[in-house]
DNA sequence: TTGAAAGCGGTACCAG
DNA sequence: CTGGTACCGCTTTCAA
């Protein structure tokens, strides 16, 4: 009842052949007579022969499938990457297995496990925000599996890495708030330890300091869980409210925070701009329709995906060993809108 | 350098049985010794064996993958319906390829095309928005491949179903436009031809009938691409905006039509909900964010993944074939904000 | 330039 | 209950 694929074998039973003189022609291999090689190929193609990926990967121990780690799907920013990523992996004819970390590093070393045993030829991986251990991280990479980091990486590795130009779009934001009149400039991020952590702080420091505006360390505050749980962004803002000199301008440094932070303003019906700026991170579809509208950091997130996995897929395939790394850093593009423009006096 | 991963046959070895043993002893075949299966289970555990997929695949002929073809990844609807397809695959040991139809015909039977000699187990479908020739899938479902169908649906098809409730949705929404005073109603929508937007009409028109309100085809308008691009919707809005007796609430009827008649409707500075009021089907994060927040009608798009991947595996895992299919419909929830709501006098 | 055959890592049939 | 072995479809060495 299935329909019949057709193997090699068939072809060279009717074609009068051996199996590896098939072999050989489909491959275009030099030592096969161009007669053949047509004859062979018209075959397959006319016959709509197609290889069995099973058999091929079983021979040659590669499943042409790629290992990919990252926070959640439903997050426009992943989502956007993943679009990147199946791009080049379905020209080159790879597939992609995701697996969300959401966060927690027990599903991160889980997963990383899981894509094991399912023989990934290679990893692209975004480390969760709780991420401390990578000690199975760098295993793999000295088994010699290809790893290629992307977004939040691990400096101490090498390997391939690509970012977006994190520093350069946090000194943007942050000194686009300053020359629109805002000096008390918190930010709300993820924990230090993730590299798009620290490099979107040193943006925010340098451009403060460019203007010599002291750092108030009770203006930054950390999620523990890079927002995924609610509270840890709600405390992050009743702090800062309370404070006796609240801020009056927000930098929010990831598309989770941002869009939390935003929806907690809004329950407490605090004006933005009129009571505090928000701008931040984000690779939301349309933040023209925010009421405001926010002013965002955008990342190249689908470019970063077909980036990466034309690394990876370098990486993978090269013949010999790869000694020389990328580090790839794409730019960034802030976007001003209402949310960090004071409103003309009321 | 590589990890060596640990085969069948160097168990058989180390435990001085055969291979045959082995494997049925991993399997916990009941022909076997529970001594033996209990020496061969420990040693496989302590060594951290893990069965060669691709060795499995090639033997059973399974390839332990689906074949997911969607709009677009970047979609939070399709995001989150991956989401729940993923739990699911992860949690039975199947991997999820994906592939994104753009709304594209073409690359919708490329897509499928591809899929097939990547020998998925079965696949797992919301047709595009352009799909008319339905021949292939056909060609495939009738070879005896499982195929669940999801969200956009091929109603002539005899396989198992997941949808949300789609009449009910686009009821609850016009009625609650009609009781707050909102009488001249437009559709925006998709091509007729898909099953949700059938659905959808089917709903929108029993709320106009229960209330007496006569059907204005006026006021109707198909986006042939579903809204992947931006001048059909801009059309269908120029057009209901300059009838001699333009609509005051606007129905949109897809994730991507209801964002890019925001966006539209905004750049065009009328106001919503004074000029006219906008609802529609979306799974955006945070509607309440909006300006104004706008009232939707959100599906149940992670439990929408996590059922149809369910039938499709419990369809690829049957041993006799399946002749009664399930149609599951799933709750939909009306979501009322500002953008519905007639504003106090001005 | 072509063919025969071994083998990748399992599974399952047939014997015993 | 256990062992021997053919085979899934393809690649590749060795021989011709």
């Amino acid at each position: 009842m299935k329909s019949e694929s057709i193997t090699i074998k068939d072809i060279a039973r009717a074609l009068n052949m051996s199996v590896s003189t098939v072999s050989r022609a489909l491959k275009g291999s030099y030592k096969i007579s161009e007669a053949t090689q047509q004859k062979v190929k018209d075959y397959a193609a006319t016959h709509n022969y197609h290889p069995n990926l099973m058999a091929q990967s079983l021979k040659n121990k590669k499943s042409r499938s790629i290992g990919l780690m990252i926070g959640s799907v439903p997050n426009n920013f992943f989502a956007e990457v993943i679009s990147g990523i199946e791009s080049i992996a379905y020209d080159k004819n790879y597939h992609v297995i995701i697996t969300q970390s959401l966060e927690s590093k027990e599903r991160e070393i889980n997963n990383l496990e899981h894509l094991t045993w399912r023989s990934v030829d290679g990893f692209l991986v975004s480390v969760s925000a709780e991420t401390t251990d990578i000690s199975q991280l760098e295993k793999l990479h000295s088994n010699g599996i290809p790893i290629v980091f992307f977004d939040r990486i691990v400096n101490t590795m090498k390997t391939h890495k690509v970012v977006a130009d994190n520093v350069g779009g946090a000194y943007e934001l942050t000194k686009h708030l300053i020359e629109n009149g805002f000096k008390k400039i918190a930010q709300i991020t993820s924990p230090l330890e993730l590299s798009i952590t620290k490099e979107r702080m040193e943006g925010y420091l340098k451009a403060l300091a460019e203007f010599n505006i002291p750092v108030n360390d009770d203006y930054i505050k950390y999620c523990p869980h890079g927002g995924m749980i609610k509270e840890e962004i709600e405390n992050a803002i009743e702090e800062l409210l309370s404070l006796p000199d609240p801020p009056d301008a927000l930098f929010t440094a990831s598309d989770r925070i941002t869009i939390g932070s935003l929806a907690i303003l809004y329950k407490k019906n605090i004006r933005i701009p009129g009571d505090i700026a928000v701008g931040g991170f984000s690779n939301f579809s349309s933040p023209e329709l925010f009421n405001p509208s926010l002013t965002t950091i955008r990342q190249p997130a689908f470019e970063m995906g077909k980036k990466a996995a034309e690394l990876l897929i370098q990486l993978i395939e090269s013949r010999r060993p790869v000694t020389s790394f990328e580090n790839v850093i794409l730019p960034t593009e802030l976007q001003v809108r209402q949310s960090t423009v004071k409103l003309p006096v009321q």
